[in-house]
Order: C-alpha cells, then structure tokens, then sequence
DNA sequence: CAGTATCCAGACCGATACTG
DNA sequence: CAGTATCGGTCTGGATACTG
C-alpha cells in the first residue's frame, strides 16, 4: 500500500507523470499535440502546418503519443491510402493539464498589469 | 490582440508551457524538484537523496529551476558554506499542476478495479 | 499519401578531477 | 560543503532517399 509521502514523491515509472516527461521532452510532441487538437489530422497535413517538422520524426511522435493513447490512429483501406489520427478520452485529459501551464502565463500578465 | 485560436496553439516561446517541455525534457529534473518539495533543501542532501544523480548535473537542474523562478537559492556566510534551495510561490503552483498528472493515474486505477 | 531506412552532426549527460 | 571544468560515449533528431 502507497505510503502519503509517495503522493509527493515524482518519477514513478510507468506513471502518467513519466509519460508526461517522456512526451514533453522529445522536440516536437507537443506541436503534433496542438495541430492534431485543432482537428488537423492527417499526417500530410499535420507535417505542412509545422515548419521544420521532417516525416520521420513527425511518424515517431506520432507512434509514441498513440503507444500512450493520447491519440489514435484510423487507416481507411483507399487508394491513395488515408489516415487520421484523433485525440482519445485520456489525450483530451493530457492537454488540458497542458492547458494549465498556459493559464500561468495569463495569470502572471494580468498580474504584470494590474 | 491574441486570437481565440491561439488559446489551442501550443509552444509559444517563452510560454510556461515552453518552460515546463524545457524543465521536464531535462533527465533528474523532476526527482530534484521532488525532494526539494519534500523540504530536502542543502545541495549535498539532495544529491545523497537520488540514487545515480552527480554533481554537476544536479547543479545544472538546481540552475535552471532557479533561473525559471521554480526554485530559489538562499546562500548563508557561512564556514563551511551553507546554501539553501526552496520553492517559490510560482514553483508551487507549478508543481502542482504535475500532480494532475499523477491524479490520471488514480482515476486510471480506480477504473481499472472496479 | 503514408511510412521506413540510412547516415551523420551535435546535444546531452555521466565520470572524474578540481577550486574556493 | 558548494560548485566548476573537462572529456568522451550515447542518443536524438535533421537531411535525404526510398517503398507500398
């Protein structure tokens, strides 16, 4: 049974939070992360609307964050083939933890003005 | 003026977001940050308190957390030196929202069992 | 269109020795 | 005790070409 003091202990492995640190910490998760957000879903589009993303390193992103189930992944069998990929239940829970970092910076601007 | 979209857009530079993919793409980060939360606060402590963790790489952690106002140092005039790392206001909020992370895996778990 | 394979420069971090 | 300097291996990600 988990101790209290294992509330406040980081690096868990496995834990959501190491996931969350594996993701953060690759270069370009979370730029995939927002487009495929806004409903961009298709690699080909997804790639055009990152400048400087390369093909390979957008499909390992793209593979992680679906290993983690923050997004999935949907192939329809046509020609030209056509994929998209959706964020899941948990990946809409993830950015809005997300989120909560950019709700600091509003919070420390409004605090700036006032 | 921002517009709405830009709420949904990630990775602007200088963002607590950006800072917080700086922060947690740095290996050690989070377990130095957990100890110094715990109150684990004198640099040799900190560094006997983490298994694997070496000097220079802890005060390379130790630099940026202060330099991002997570954590600030206290140094006493002391002989032998003293010195001090503890969270800011700012860092505590922070920390916080990286508990929410851990917070999924409760809610995962207690899915999972009943 | 979606995805993979290969090659390589540079960043990161671990080990160690050192200074004040 | 706190912190810095140096060196070297590993791993990441960028460029490019390629397959189905």
């Amino acid at each position: 049974m988990a101790e209290a003091k294992d509330m406040y202990s980081f690096e868990k492995p496995g834990s959501t939070l190491a996931m969350a640190e594996d993701v953060m910490g690759c270069k370009w998760s979370l730029s995939v992360l927002g487009v495929v957000r806004q409903g961009i879903c298709r690699p080909g589009m997804i790639q055009r609307s990152i400048e400087g993303l390369t093909t390979k390193v957008m499909n390992e992103r793209l593979k992680k964050l679906t290993r983690y189930n923050i997004i999935e992944r949907q192939a329809y069998p046509e020609i030209p083939p056509r994929v998209e990929y959706h964020l899941t239940d948990f990946g809409k829970k993830f950015v809005s933890i997300l989120d909560q970092f950019s709700a600091l910076d509003q919070e420390l601007e409004t605090r700036a003005k006032s």
